[in-house]
DNA sequence: GAAGAAGTTGAGGTCATGCTCAACTTCCTA
DNA sequence: TAGGAAGTTGAGCATGACCTCAACTTCTTC
């Protein structure tokens, strides 16, 4: 059975006010912060969300299909190590434009994925990273798994930049793409983290 | 006036307590945590420390010594560049040892430095970069500022990845340091954050 | 060893956030 | 358009952390 009309737009008027709180300041808003900026009753807001998580879930929804585009894109590209750095650098552009989805990159990466459009976007995420090493561009001993450290580094950087200078984070990548080229790679010390351990990270927050 | 003898005794009781829960749980645990591990009651740890940054400094005053020693020492190594990721290595396998040194590192690296101590240390550190490039094995546009990037980077990782591998930050670390090297070097988009801009951070937590 | 200075104590006030539920309102349907 | 289902409301309870202060204890000094 569908929602009330009513119940339907104050839904509408929830994911809206909560897309633009999160954007704000971040995943860890007071709800009723949420509500209130909604013009809704903090009862409403759990009524329709009973954890934070579905809200989350419900403002960022869509996200997955932006990434999945993204990827498409980096994959038509002619060079593999440029589809591989813009598939990142647009990744990491969106999380300096919204501090909910840079909190969400931080601690969950497409990973053990819900719907259909997740699911395809990690695995268009993985072509990404294979294709670029299979063309020699990006050093052998990256594995998917590594990703994790990008993001977590650029989400950390963001977070302590973006109030003084926006642009940093675009720095910052810098010296992160250059340490992921192949001529660069000098051996690792220790193994990588495998997708389930990176996986058990994400959800424990 | 010197402390009572029996404050004295509460005092150092307050630090080790704090040095230990501090580095379990890191620098925002409840404080009444740090009080009942002390076996000593809430009202003596803020009539000692009356705020949080009291007891933090008092608990890692002696960090400040172990940087120099550990600066002293890369800068001692005839190999520039072995002196300087000798120096970021162990500075942040102190970061892993103790979650609350993790949480200082990432928001207040050494800078508008209180302490003789903390000043020599910072130009330590300043004089282990700048004789990294002056080698050409540290890429030239690296600059001081650029190390915040590095430590909030590792600080990340650490968070994230410490009860489920303990070492996974060495990994990330090689990737960092392969980008650091000269040869490694891509033009960077966008200029280095200015040390005030870095100090300016670290002051808002 | 008496007196007062120094230090300790912990119950309790304050605040911010999460979350509930009984009374009320709106909507839909027959 | 009446009645009941669906949805809304917000005061209020719960929790947990911060911090205070008046009454109490311990130390030091002469």
């Amino acid at each position: 059975m569908a929602l009330r009309k009513d119940a339907q737009r104050n839904r509408e008027r929830l994911v809206d006010a909560a897309r633009a709180v999160f954007a704000e300041r971040g995943l860890d808003v007071a709800l009723d912060e949420v509500a209130r900026r909604a013009g809704v009753s903090i009862g409403t807001l759990y009524n329709r969300f009973p954890t934070r998580a579905d809200l989350v879930r419900a403002v960022f929804a869509d996200r997955a299909e932006t990434v999945v585009r993204i990827a498409e894109h980096a994959l038509g590209t002619d060079d593999a190590w440029a589809g591989f750095t813009h598939f990142v650098e647009q990744v990491c552009r969106m999380q300096a434009a919204d501090r909910g989805y840079n909190d969400l990159a931080a601690r969950s990466l497409p990973q053990a994925a819900p719907t259909p459009e997740h699911v395809r976007g990690y695995e268009l995420m993985t072509e990404v990273v294979e294709r670029a090493k299979r063309s020699g561009a990006l050093r052998p001993d990256f594995v998917l798994s590594d990703m994790a450290f990008v993001t977590w580094a650029i989400t950390r950087t963001i977070e302590a930049t973006a109030d003084v200078d926006p642009q940093a984070w675009r720095r910052h990548l810098g010296f992160v793409l250059d340490g992921l080229r192949a001529p660069a790679a000098h051996p690792l010390p220790v193994p990588a983290l495998t997708d389930e351990q990176v996986g058990r990270i994400m959800r424990d927050c």
